[in-house]
DNA sequence: ATAGGGTTAG
């Protein structure tokens, strides 16, 4: 018998799982009754082969066996179970183990923990300290996850305690996962003094500040600590990369985003899946669309979230066609549409005005993939019907939303009546996102500036005082670029610019060639009630323009221009820029708060929508 | 005699 058993056990430790089956068959066949250890071979086998229909019948013979259930044969018929999704089969088993000890408690929590039923691994830890069974660093790294994604903090401190009480913060998991428990809390000071402290340090717990500092919108402070990482020579991995990326992606920083794109070329990363779609959206998001879809072409295994990337990154920089195109082509593809994609797809109509279009593929979403309209499908065709002047239409949509609308909702609306100065509605959309948000501060201004527009002067100071009494000022409009490794910022009207001379003589040349070229201000856009001289005087301070004079002066000729700016582009510096771009034969790209605008040889690529 | 469990990401 020991004899089968150990050529059983073999087999399923060296990955021939199915010599072990047919191994334990015959050895049922010639009549020999299988021990603990041949039942713990063969079930692994079993969950190698995924034969779960295999391991249901050994489960059989195990209850048949004269052996009570054993702690190491409950063990791999927990594995079998949870690995086929089974958890609560696996449950069943579990309560069935007469002496269950501090293993199969943990495994427990960890599979509900991996299952996303965070509420259930916590459950269970409650139960497993009323049996009095002492919990171990397994079952803590476990808990703590839970305790991450519910982001609750509470608990999480109380475990803090129970394992410093244990002498188990020494160990690298439960540090790090208790890090990742504060940072996902968002108490990053917290995870800060847990990193210092740390006796051990491994590239996971340099991941997991980099992550959580990039989820907390720190883009800065995780490019930092990526490149700290690196000065202490800690070897990133795909996880360290796609972070980075992200970071960078989030700060639209293109330059430190193509050395980390060197980086895992070097490294061989570039080939894994979820870093190629970092690099996607980093390139994307950076304004370099061409890159973007290079990273895309070159790309060996794509998942859904490769194609919705590529299609959110056209939407985002106004081609619809080639986002439509790739939309098309990813439903020729294994891979199907899911939310995500039609949040891209929907968005590509949007930036560019196609009513017919987006509202085709709305109802083709319900209709043909039975995926259920959310919160972001709904602001797009608010916004696209709105920004169409379709104002009742858009209104007519909110009323229809089967949920309570989002602020993001009653933005889009507010954004679509400033646009076509419908000062009534725009008055009950603000309203709504006060309600909801009494500190947007954008949505005063945006008010204020749809009175100003219809010249109710006694309207603007009303806003303005109320925006003062409640202590908030106008979010100041900033331009700023990035030149070799240095990032230049610009307010309206900057004076403080070391090189202010050289750039005011350039806004000088550029106005002068401009207006050569049939350039007129267009003073509407400065919403203040002064004289005209006084305006277009104004429009030339406008930080963009000083960004891009600034660029001219310091940028290789022939070089593409980016500048990032916090709010939308005026309808001035549009016309301008446009004009400035044939004259000085550059590709000038301006990222505004919404999407992209490729300026080249006096046209833009959103077709003057947006 | 011998066999079992864990953290990070789009």
């Amino acid at each position: 018998m020991v004899s089968w058993t150990g050529m059983v056990a073999c087999y399923a430790e060296n990955d021939h799982s199915k010599e072990a089956l047919e191994c334990f068959s015959e050895m049922r066949n010639v009549g020999f009754m299988p021990n603990n250890y041949t039942f713990v071979s063969v079930l692994k086998a079993c969950v190698g082969l995924q034969e779960i229909g295999m391991g249901k019948s050994i489960h059989g013979c195990v209850l048949k066996s004269s052996y009570e259930l054993d702690n190491y044969v409950s063990i791999a018929l927990l594995n079998l179970y949870t690995d086929c999704g089974d958890i609560r089969g696996a449950q069943c088993v579990f309560e069935d183990i007469p002496r269950k000890d501090v293993i199969s408690w943990s495994f427990m929590i960890a599979r509900y923990a991996q299952s996303d039923q965070s509420e259930a691994a916590i459950g269970m830890f409650c139960q497993m300290r009323k049996a009095l069974v002492v919990p171990n660093q397994f079952t803590f790294a476990s808990l703590l996850q839970s305790c991450a994604s519910l982001g609750c903090l509470s608990l999480g401190n109380q475990i803090h305690c129970f394992v410093l009480k244990l002498g188990l913060l020494s160990d690298v998991f439960v540090s790090n996962a208790l890090m990742d428990v504060y940072s996902k809390c968002g108490i990053m000071e917290n995870s800060v003094t847990l990193f210092v402290d740390a006796e051990t340090k491994n590239e996971v717990t340099w991941n997991t500040m980099i992550v959580g500092y990039g989820q907390l919108g720190n883009g800065e402070a995780s490019l930092t600590m990526f490149m700290n990482m690196l000065e202490q020579k800690v070897l990133p991995n795909e996880v360290t990369y796609s972070s980075a990326l992200h970071a960078c992606a989030s700060l639209a920083a293109l330059d430190p985003g193509t050395q980390i794109h060197s980086l895992t070329i070097k490294t061989k990363f570039d080939k894994d899946t979820i870093v190629g779609n970092a690099l996607i959206d980093m390139y994307g998001k950076c304004g370099d669309i061409r890159h973007a879809r290079l990273v895309f072409d070159m790309m060996r295994n794509r998942d859904e979230v490769s194609w919705n990337s590529m299609i959110s990154a056209y939407s985002m920089h106004g081609l619809a066609s080639e986002a439509l195109r790739i939309f098309q082509w990813m439903q020729e593809s294994e891979f199907k549409p899911n939310k995500l994609t039609f949040v891209g797809v929907l968005s590509a109509c949007c930036n560019m005005g196609l009513l017919d279009e987006g509202q085709a593929y709305f109802t083709s979403m319900v209709r043909d993939y039975g995926i259920e309209p959310c919160m972001e499908h709904y602001t797009c065709m608010v916004w696209l019907l709105g920004r169409l002047g379709k104002l009742d239409k858009a209104m007519k949509l909110i009323a229809d939303i089967p949920f309570h609308p989002s602020v993001m909702i009653w933005r889009a609306l507010l954004g679509a009546c400033v646009i076509h100065n419908d000062v009534e509605l725009g008055r009950v959309a603000a309203e709504r996102v006060l309600e909801m948000e009494p500190w947007d501060e954008a949505a005063y201004v945006l008010l204020s500036n749809m009175y100003a527009a219809a010249k109710r002067w006694g309207n603007v100071a009303c806003v303005r005082k109320s925006m003062k009494k409640k202590g908030m000022k106008k979010e100041p409009g900033l331009s700023w670029i990035e030149v070799q490794g240095n990032t230049h910022l610009f307010t309206v009207g900057d004076t403080s610019h070391p090189e202010i001379r050289l750039i005011n003589g350039m806004l000088q040349w550029l106005k002068v060639r401009i207006t050569r070229e049939g350039y007129v201000p267009n003073c509407c856009v400065v919403l203040l009630d002064i004289e005209d001289d006084e305006k277009e005087r104004l429009l030339w301070l406008h930080s963009e323009r000083v960004a891009l004079a600034f660029a001219l002066i310091r940028t290789p000729s022939g070089s593409p221009i980016r500048i990032l700016k916090n709010l939308r582009i005026c309808a001035d510096c549009h016309a301008a820029i446009k004009i400035i771009s044939k004259v000085v034969e550059r590709e000038i790209v301006v990222r505004d708060i919404n999407r992209f605008h490729h300026f080249q040889d006096g046209v833009c690529s959103c077709s003057d929508y947006w």
